[in-house]
DNA sequence: TAGCCTACCAAGCAAATGCTTGGTAGGCAG
DNA sequence: CTGCCTACCAAGCATTTGCTTGGTAGGCTA
């Protein structure tokens, strides 16, 4: 009993494009995002979308094929930015500046899918099926040690600096920010990511 | 049926105190630090310990209660000594400093702590149980407040500092670093303040 | 109007979950 | 020797979990 010519539906019956689908995985990365990926069930995806949970699977093959959908979406588009930045001929100091910018850009239009990858890579990245979560991971990594050594060589950045080090400083606090960040609130992510790079390039010290 | 003079029982039946009982707090707060508080069962803390998950309960009322008596008991301690901190006659930079170095002999000696505080004090806080786990992150606030505005005022920090973004800058920096900081590698928790009071004060430009 | 499509429901299953119950074995004090 | 203590086991219970199954209803198209 071969497929016919169903232009949105693949072998195992779920389907793979439809505005309804979309809507089901912005429901699913809040409530990943708020209650964590294992801790959230498929009812309550089901629940917060006005559905049964049965009826899911006819979107999806899994919870897991939902989480991987919506991080591997997201990261292909935040890694095309960074890939920009690095290829640009800006100078260093204004790459890292516009490296801090698109991050903070992310947290501010992509809180829940920020907020998966922080709490669940760890965990997902144990299962084949998402290997490319840690090779995301070194990509990252390249690009904002790339930037630094690019400050350190250029005298833009001090000589002494552990890279290392200081991409992992950047990394967390960059990140982390999408705990505590909401969008609508006092501050713009324009305002955090200007502060924060003000702050790491010159100190809090007078 | 009153109780008699028991010493390490309490109405419910468990103990409260003992060698047996310190060992396998130890054991579910690792397994709550990697896993994760909800994704560890019972079971899996029973395994780690070579005993039945029913064996458990007679230690313990409740798995809630595990994480409660770690949190707790942790917290106290730490508080402990940013009071001391606070209540010193240091100059405001050393102040700064040591509290950079306090939290990091925590993630140090008590990495497993930290990192439950750091995931599950947002979920565990919606139960009345926890409501110390708000006061507690109050406290923290106000610790790092008091000693950021200590260095405005006497003209160690920036003038035009926003003391309340800073202190989620730092906030956010020194505990993420529980996720990745591992002692016995080859940086010391002491190099890693170093480090870090060195970026946070000069920044990392030239 | 026949045939296939999308989107869902209602019911249920096997496994895993936190916790309870009744009982056992060894040790130490009087 | 008696009695109470600590530390555990074996079995099971009610609930929750991810997922499956068989079916329905409305719409688009040839």
């Amino acid at each position: 009993m071969p497929e016919s010519g169903a232009r949105s539906r693949n072998g195992g019956g779920t389907t793979t494009s439809g505005a309804r689908r979309t809507e089901l995985l912005a429901i699913a990365a809040r409530l990943f995002a708020d209650k964590g990926f294992r801790n959230t069930t498929v009812r309550d995806i089901a629940d917060a979308a006005g559905i049964q949970s049965g009826s899911l699977y006819h979107h999806f093959d899994s919870k897991e094929s939902m989480v991987d959908e919506i991080l591997s979406v997201f990261q292909t588009e935040l890694f095309a930015r960074y890939e920009e930045i690095l290829g640009s001929d800006d100078d260093a100091r204004s790459k890292l500046e516009r490296a801090f910018r698109v991050s903070f850009e992310a947290i501010e239009n992509n809180p829940a899918e920020v907020a998966i990858f922080q709490n669940e890579a760890d965990y997902l990245g144990t299962f084949p099926r998402f290997g490319y979560l840690a090779d995301r991971n070194a990509q990252s990594r390249q690009v904002w040690v790339t930037l630094l050594e690019e400050g350190v060589a250029t005298g833009m950045l001090r000589d002494d600096l552990d890279v290392t080090l200081t991409y992992r400083f950047i990394r967390d606090t960059v990140w982390v920010a999408v705990r505590w960040y909401r969008p609508g609130g006092g501050l713009t992510h324009t305002d955090v990511a200007d502060q924060y790079v003000r702050i790491l390039l010159d100190g809090i010290a007078k």
